[in-house]
RNA sequence: GCCGAAGUGGUGGAAUUGGUAGACGCGCUGCGUUCAGGGCGCAGUGGGCGCAAGCCCGUGGGGGUUCGAGUCCCCCCUUCGGCACCA
């Protein structure tokens, strides 16, 4: 049989035809409504940003949409949504410096976003794609505000927040990076304004129980138990002279006995009432400069120690001394009561303050063994702590907590880091907040039957350093009937968090065609919680975190019935170039248009993949990219040069036992890659799944192989790697229907293990011989062959062996 | 400072989880095809010594456990992420 003339690999014209042909055949479009086997496959979606889907957005989307595919090759009906996370400061920041307006700049953006992920190729069910920018879509994020308003989870209060000079907002804690800017590098100042919190502290301890049961990496659960914060400890009163109780939390209870003074926060309320006539001056001073600090240099910057004596003192309640009362702002209003009681020789800031200020210092316990510190950190053996002497650190906690709780001087206490999330923005590009202002009823939530709270098209959108969001330069929109008492009312001009927006997408995809509830239930039933999740480590913290809370929030409120929105979830690395990551200031970036013009889609995804271990990320370097095409023209020549015997049309996911056409170690190879490629995508690791493709090419081609039985496994196993390219070979080798609706192949560890294995014989652990047997020798079987090996002898050099290891069909070890 | 991850050829990275270190790819070298270039094909490619067979060394550094260590244990160095006056 001659081999039929091979055409060139035209990666543009196959890539076309497919993308067209999808589209057209609906081969994307599962049924939502009655799937064989549901299965979500979600990733994180993007932000349109103006320069385009970059590397990094390809390499995420097409890990995850490998993963998809291969889901559905396994018989899983796969829901494979995409989206814009359009709303937010960066957008609105770039169209400022463009100068466009974000309404016109955004819906551009998509678009040409729109058309990379079409020619990536990726599995997306384009009939549920969504924008966050869209009133169809935010009219829910306001419903959601809403729910939580009327759960008393949303919450109006006046806070220190963090200010941007430059971008002239309020930033939330997470969008200040080293006391800076995260998006413009500006220092960040204080502030005081009116801000809506969502109460998610409240959930604290169940967002950080529910870790333990996710199918997340450790590393990512890491960093939410971090974040969270949880510290374990008692709040203690100490009292003044006059009567009035000042609570302090500390995780060292042990320690009592050495706090020789108590440091406030210096917004702390009591600071007034306890400050004497003599030091007021000396407070208000301090206390404006505190306040006027910029977060650098009160957080970060200037770390030493500064502060002012009240001149007043409160009772130690274990040992009943006097001890002074300070201000220093070391101590954060936001944690804890504001408060602390200071034991210098046990805790470093206390005792780089007292040393500083010459208070006393007073060590309670005693540490093992000579310290290098000139205070004790760690837990030891208590030490003048009267009734308590001998005890070790942990056991005394619990009992001198319930000493003073006898007296009413303490009670056990668990503190979280965790802070409420801010969710206002003095910004234009975001969801109005769907509250208005009467001048009689108060805060009036707007009816639900009147969202959305359309966010009106004004000229001039850009922030001023007033605090207060553009919005409220719109008169018409600002002032509306109050919709309890038709009375005077004013807007909120605040817009929310673009966390919000992400923080329940994933509710909406399966539903984006209901215009009159954000998701259905039925649709919800049968397709959340999501399957798998997959995204960037980036927000391993925060869109989680806060995704999480949503949906436990709607849980509580009986919108769901799961309180966990992602069970499962996948963090992949990043993709750097020469060792960095990849930024416009060092010049490099990476276009990923052009290699897809210049190679192909396909090509483009594979290399990507093949790059690193996807869970890693990797080092992108261009000169790679051609070995990935040439591994596709071998088997596009591969695919071309089989013999399409009649009878043998249908695929057959094994070519059985070894015969004339497919020789034992092709058969051998292919049950090998079959297993290995199915377990390394299970486990997203990408790179030796190629590389095993690539093997088992190379094993075909030396074998001279031209069995098609021994090409369409391939085709299947390359099908979610490279979809557009397997598509079209599937066609040319008689197949009608798409490639991904036929099934993974099928491997058979029997098959896998056909033909002779070699052992290694070592002589004391070093190779000194190798032998090819048959497979299930037993160790004598195979010591008799070592022994007749003239490399092995010389070693032995007559010796008899002391010891013999023999790891089956693998290892033979002497030991003389 | 605290928490986490990682250090393997010229290079990106493999290694059945304690059992042949360097799979697969890139690059490089030689040969072939070619007017030439590219492309493609074949062979080689961790370091040292050697004509060769072969021997020795080798996974950031040092020590240890083991018949056997890239993998486990202890100490140290470096890099990258996250948190950072959180009491």
């Amino acid at each position: 049989m001659s081999p039929r003339e091979t055409p060139d690999y035209d990666p543009a014209a196959v890539e076309a035809r497919w993308q067209a042909r999808w589209a057209e055949r609906r081969t994307n479009e599962p049924d939502l409504d009655r799937p064989a086997r549901p299965y979500y496959n979600l990733m994180m979606f993007p932000y349109p940003s103006a320069e385009g889907l970059h590397v990094g957005n390809m390499f995420a989307f097409t890990g995850a949409d490998i993963y998809g595919r291969f889901q559905r090759l396994q018989g899983f009906t796969v829901f494979e949504p995409i989206g814009y996370d359009a709303f937010g400061i960066h957008s609105e920041n770039y169209a400022i410096s463009i100068g466009t307006h974000p309404a016109k700049l955004i819906p551009r953006n998509i678009a040409a976003f729109r058309n990379q992920l079409h020619r990536l190729g990726g599995m997306f069910d384009w009939r549920h794609e969504l924008a966050t920018t869209d009133p169809g879509y935010y009219k829910w994020t306001q419903w959601l505000f809403l729910q939580l308003y009327k759960a008393g989870l949303a919450y109006k209060k006046r806070a220190a927040v963090n200010w941007c000079p430059k971008d002239k907002t309020v930033l939330a804690n997470e969008q200040v990076i080293d006391g800076r800017c995260e998006r413009c590098g500006t220092p960040v100042e204080q502030r005081f304004l009116e801000q809506w919190f969502f109460a998610i502290t409240k959930h604290a301890q169940r967002l950080l129980d529910n870790l333990e049961h996710l199918d997340w990496s450790d590393s990512t659960r890491t960093l939410q138990r971090n974040w969270i914060g949880r510290s374990e400890g008692a709040e203690l009163v100490f009292e003044t002279p006059a009567g009035q109780k000042i609570l302090v939390f500390t995780t060292r209870p042990d320690t009592v006995f050495g706090a020789t003074y108590l440091v406030l926060a210096p917004e702390h309320p009591l600071v007034e009432t306890l400050t004497a006539l003599e030091q007021r001056t000396a407070v208000r001073t301090y206390q404006r400069e505190a306040q006027s600090k910029d977060v650098v240099s009160r957080r970060v910057g200037d770390m030493s120690k500064t502060g002012v004596f009240l001149g007043s003192y409160v009772r130690n309640p274990a040992t009943g001394e006097a001890i002074p009362v300070w201000i220093a702002d070391y101590v954060l209003m936001e944690y804890g009561t504001g408060a602390i009681m200071a034991v210098p020789a046990h805790d470093e800031r206390d005792h780089e303050f007292a040393t500083k200020f010459g208070l006393p210092i007073k060590p309670v316990v005693k540490g093992p063994g000579v310290e290098p510190l000139p205070f004790v950190r760690d837990d030891g053996v208590l030490i003048n702590s009267p009734g308590f002497d001998g005890l070790s650190s942990a056991a005394a906690r619990g009992k001198i907590v319930s000493w003073l709780a006898e007296r009413g001087a303490a009670s056990p206490r668990v503190q979280y880091r965790l802070h409420d999330w801010c969710i206002s923005r003095q910004r234009y590009w975001g969801p109005p907040i769907p509250i208005i202002y009467c001048d009689s009823c108060g805060p009036v939530p707007v009816p639900e039957k009147d969202l959305p709270v359309i966010l009106p098209p004004i000229e001039d959108f850009r922030p001023d350093d007033s605090g207060v969001s553009p919005l409220a330069r719109h008169e018409e929109w600002y002032f509306v009937k109050c919709p309890q008492c038709g009375g005077k009312g004013r807007r909120e001009t605040d817009v929310s968090d673009t966390f919000l927006d992400s923080a329940w997408y994933f509710l909406r995809y399966p539903s984006t065609e209901f215009a009159d509830r954000p998701f259905d239930p039925a649709r919800t039933k049968t397709w959340l919680p999501v399957t798998t999740y997959i995204g960037g480590n980036e927000h391993a913290v925060l869109h989680l975190l806060y995704s999480r809370f949503t949906t436990m929030v709607l849980k509580d409120l009986g919108h769901l019935s799961f309180e966990e929105p992602f069970p499962k979830l996948r963090a992949h690395g990043i993709i750097v170039k020469d060792g960095a990551k990849m930024s416009k200031s060092r010049g490099n970036v990476v276009v990923p248009d052009a290699y897809i013009n210049q190679w192909g889609a396909d090509t483009f995804r594979m290399y990507l993949m093949f790059l690193g271990p996807f869970q890693e990320g990797g080092d992108f370097r261009d000169e790679g990219i051609t070995g990935i095409r040439r591994f596709l023209e071998k088997v596009w020549t591969l695919a071309h040069e089989c013999s399409l015997t009649p009878g043998t049309s249908s695929f057959r996911v094994s070519p059985g036992s070894p015969s004339a056409e497919v020789p034992e170690s092709v058969v051998r190879k292919l049950h090998q890659t079959i297993r290995k490629v199915g377990s390394d995508l299970e486990g997203l690791q990408y790179n030796t799944a190629i590389a095993a493709m690539m093997e088992y090419v190379n094993e075909v081609r030396a074998a001279e192989c031209h069995d098609r039985r021994a090409v369409e496994p391939l085709i299947v196993m390359l099908a979610p790697f490279a979809p557009h390219v397997a598509e079209e070979l599937w066609e040319r080798l008689g197949h009608q229907e798409t490639v991904f609706d036929s099934r993974w192949p099928k491997h058979d560890d029997a098959l896998a293990a056909l033909g002779d294995v070699e052992i290694v014989v070592q002589v004391n652990g070093k190779v000194r011989g190798r032998l090819t047997v048959p497979r299930g020798l037993t160790q004598e079987q195979v010591v008799a062959r070592a022994l007749a090996d003239d490399g092995v002898k010389k070693f032995l050099d007559g010796k008899q062996a002391k010891k013999i290891i023999y790891v089956q069909d693998r290892l033979l070890n002497f030991v003389v």
